[in-house]
DNA sequence: AACCAGGACGTGA
DNA sequence: TCACGTCATGGT
């Protein structure tokens, strides 16, 4: 086993399965099971299930640029709570209601002016899942938020590398500290492929991985110095 | 009171 | 290509 997946099973040995992605409206099968407060869909990997949930996590995906996800699920239940929760509606709401309810999040103008954007790339697809270029054209778009919906709005097998993964692995030695974002992210996915074959299994691991390095890592990455603690 | 959070864009060198 | 300023609210 590579050292890459060494340290994954031992962050899911730790803490267990994130489901990290909340929903609003959830309603699966653990829907009230213990664990699954806020929406949180542990173990069940089915999810998004259909165009709106999709829109949901693509929609929480931008929202989450440099903010807690405390944070967006504010704005999240902002929009539920106004009715807006919903591409089509928030197509047509004033942008000043919009900026609004977003607000909690944080950058509302900046993220207003993208989510509309992304809302008319979004229907233009038709149901198509988009390709890693295509997301990376959109204006407020950057390489983490593509990933981010691909991996967890349309299961697809992309790695998604964040501030903490960076940080997390270039104290582990495994990359340099001049790595960059793609560097990281082909290194990753190299060396997890070498012992995940499936490709179902491979995006659990992807999606379960980001999501336990970030909890780790905040946990033991947040302040200076980077790693006190940590026992990986 | 500073500092950071589940980043991306625009600018100038 | 790369470093740096900017965007903004909320929690510690």
């Amino acid at each position: 086993m590579t050292k890459v997946l060494q340290i994954y099973t031992t962050l899911y040995d730790t803490y267990g399965p994130q489901g990290w992605w909340p929903f609003i409206n959830y309603s699966g099968k653990n829907d009230l099971k213990e664990g699954n407060a806020h929406g949180y869909h542990i173990l069940d990997y089915d999810f998004p299930r259909n165009k709106d949930e999709i829109f949901e996590v693509c929609l929480g995906s931008i929202l989450t640029q440099n903010t807690t996800f405390t944070s967006v699920v504010k704005s999240l239940q902002n929009l539920n709570d106004n009715n807006f929760l919903d591409y089509r509606k928030i197509k047509r709401m004033p942008k000043e209601k919009l900026k609004l309810l977003i607000k909690p999040s944080g950058y509302y103008n900046q993220k207003s002016s993208y989510i509309l954007g992304f809302i008319e790339f979004f229907e233009s697809l038709n149901d198509r899942i988009p390709s890693r270029d295509e997301l990376l054209k959109i204006k407020g778009i950057g390489p983490e938020t593509a990933d981010s919906i691909l991996l967890f709005a349309y299961k697809q097998a992309e790695f998604i590398v964040d501030a903490y993964t960076k940080r997390f692995l270039v104290h582990k030695k495994l990359i340099l500290e001049n790595a960059k974002y793609n560097d990281i992210k082909s290194f990753i996915e190299k060396e997890i492929k070498k012992d995940i074959k499936t490709r179902k299994e491979l995006i659990i691991v992807y999606q379960e991985y980001h999501a336990l390095i970030v909890n780790h890592a905040k946990k033991y990455y947040s302040k200076k110095p980077y790693g006190i603690g940590c026992f990986i």
